[in-house]
DNA sequence: CTTGACTCCGTAGTCAACTACGGAGGTAAG
DNA sequence: CTTACCTCCGTAGTTGACTACGGAGTCAAG
């Protein structure tokens, strides 16, 4: 009924507030990711803000590496599973999560290094990226 | 440490130890992200471990959502550019590593609170995976 | 009430990143 | 030396994630 959904948008202001392509956004609902608001009988759909951010969560998702089954199941999460189900779940992705974020503060510490010494060191071409990456993964925390 | 089968690899073996495909790595090779080794006049390639690193480096690259390109570009900082040049280019790495990495520690408290509370409140199935990464930082690209 | 931009929907095409195929040749254990 | 498995290499196919197309219907400004 009507209400006061904040701000109502045809797919096409949708997409623009998103940065993702009408046809992308079609092709989510295709997968289950956005659902489709009910369209009023020979009219058009209508979306409000809980769809601008769902949608930019996936874009962010996606720029982190997860594939769109796997922000499935992140939104799944958002969506009220059952309980234990969304627990254990949640735990899953939130080990995976800090994998991700221990992988990339590894490559940060290295590429700080490397910014920092590149120019002051003139000897070693030595920019250990991958030495240090190499060694030390499954082990080292932080 | 590891029993290094350091300096003689097949190109096989090679792919086993980094869990890649034999295929891929040869593709890899066309892209230039990974060098052959000379040919010993009508014999078979060897592989080092250095190799070795740089390919799991692709892999978790490739994992933490940067694009081939992009990663021939990280690699380019270890091969030793010119050093303004790979400064220019490490920081821009950094930053774009950096963003990724908050954006990942959204997540993972909002992931956390979620397995937290999600069976210690009836009520509101407001996991608000969404609502939190909606606010909190809007641009971003590359 | 016309016109132009937009929506809807199914289908088809594109692009990056693999992945497979097949035949000629190399390698190594028995 | 045979046999089984591997490498090499070019080419072709697959998959996931979009992106485009086209015709029919819809909305809203003039």
């Amino acid at each position: 009924m009507s209400g006061s959904k904040s701000t109502s948008m045809t797919i096409g202001s949708l997409a623009k507030a998103a940065e993702i392509n009408v046809e992308t956004i079609r092709y989510y609902q295709r997968l289950g990711l956005m659902t489709e608001p009910k369209k009023p009988l020979g009219g058009i759909r209508r979306y409000d803000d809980v769809a601008l951010a769902r949608l930019r969560f996936i874009r962010r998702a996606r720029w982190l590496g997860f594939s769109l089954e796997e922000i499935g199941e992140l939104l799944k999460l958002e969506d009220g599973t059952h309980c234990d189900e969304a627990k254990a779940l949640g735990e899953r992705k939130l080990g995976n999560v800090r994998d991700k974020i221990r992988s990339l503060q590894q490559i940060e510490g290295v590429l700080d290094q490397l910014v920092e010494e590149c120019c002051t060191q003139k000897d070693s071409v030595t920019c250990p990226l991958i030495a240090s990456l190499h060694e030390g993964f499954e082990t080292v925390a932080q």
